[in-house]
DNA sequence: GTCTATACCTGGATAGAC
DNA sequence: GTCTATCCAGGTATAGAC
């Protein structure tokens, strides 16, 4: 569950004593929930001050508009989101390579299993950087590229350890990339696929050398 | 270009000759754009009948709502999506099964390429259909799920050729279904990889055996 | 920090003339 | 078939009291 993450971003210290904003990190919660189910437009701020419980002007001394609600709520999400949690290079080794990939995988798929919401507020903010908003279309780009980038270093580093052959290691990583990312999407919109089988495959084919 | 795919549908026969509503199909058109530029939401009837150069309730008499709208727009565009139009599975032999799966991959990611707005409402709908309305989820369901069953029919019959190695099937037409599609999506958010590279590795993983 | 009240705008949709 | 005029709901955002 990803139920407090915003807990970290809104403490802050005076005199050694740590204070948490709780309306500023709960109005944060509420909208996480709220942008995902319903999108950005969608969703009111009437609603989201409804379900914190205070009202609406309020939201107004926490963020000074709703676009910087939203801006503020990406970077949060942004920093969740790295390769290197889900999949830690300096841990694969050559007899483990393959287990490893494969098992890694499907625990991010897993976890995407237990939290709906990531994937479809995650879509909103895509779509918000593709209609030429440049400030979301170039963390998003940032986000992506670091997963692509993630997996070519893993191959190539798989690679020197003999367990991938060592060939056309880009279109490899991007593959990947494109499995694991639209897993989330094809989830969201309630495809029953097995996720793992599908995850195997691909592992498996970018293990296989040529033939 | 998709420029004229709406013509077909408003058109009508009176007395052996046909007569095309132009207003009507003007209005699907630029609505098309414009929600595939901006979204639903931030599409106003205003936005679109500006474009047409008609006025606001003059919409009204083609559709009874916006949401009809929208409606009417997902059917012509279901049409367009069909995974028999773009893999004709009846033309592989097993001499040109690898290449052949290749080329048809590589026109269907040209055709992205060239139509913009085809992924980005497309992306809309699925939207749509995952926010709890039933009506778009099962149609979104159907589009998507002939690509899933078109590629399953294809390897098994690829499979008969003895041009597949009969092993897990299924699992290699999903992943197969997962590439393609979100080679679109990474196309709108302008990630500039070699989708023609990535779908060539896609192809070959699945042909190569196991070992 | 949070409230009530309100300003102001824009959306979808309708009435009725032409 | 298209218009002008209008309605009303709901949005973001602000003023000012507490």
């Amino acid at each position: 569950m990803r139920a407090g993450i915003f807990w970290g971003f809104c403490s802050k210290t005076f005199n050694g004593v740590i204070v948490i904003n709780e309306t500023y990190a709960k109005i944060l919660e509420i909208a996480y929930r709220l942008f995902a189910e319903h999108g950005f437009d969608k969703t009111s701020l009437s609603m989201i001050a409804k379900e914190v419980g205070i009202s609406k002007p309020a939201i107004y001394y926490h963020f000074p508009s709703k676009d910087v609600l939203i801006d503020v709520l990406f970077d949060e999400i942004a920093k969740e989101i790295d390769f290197s949690k889900s999949f830690s290079i300096q841990d694969y080794t050559k007899d483990n390579f393959e287990a490893k990939l494969l098992a890694d995988g499907c625990r991010m798929i897993e976890d995407q299993r237990q939290d709906e919401y990531f994937p479809r507020i995650l879509n909103e903010y895509m779509i918000r950087g593709s209609r030429n908003e440049p400030k979301y279309e170039q963390r998003f780009h940032a986000v992506t590229e670091g997963f692509a980038s993630g997996f070519e270093e893993l191959l190539t580093h798989g690679a020197k350890l003999g367990a991938v052959p060592d060939e056309r290691i880009t279109a490899k990583a991007h593959m990947l990339t494109m499995v694991i990312d639209n897993i989330g999407n094809f989830m969201m919109i309630g495809f029953k696929f097995n996720y793992e089988d599908i995850w195997q495959e691909a592992v498996k084919s970018v293990l296989r050398s040529e033939g």
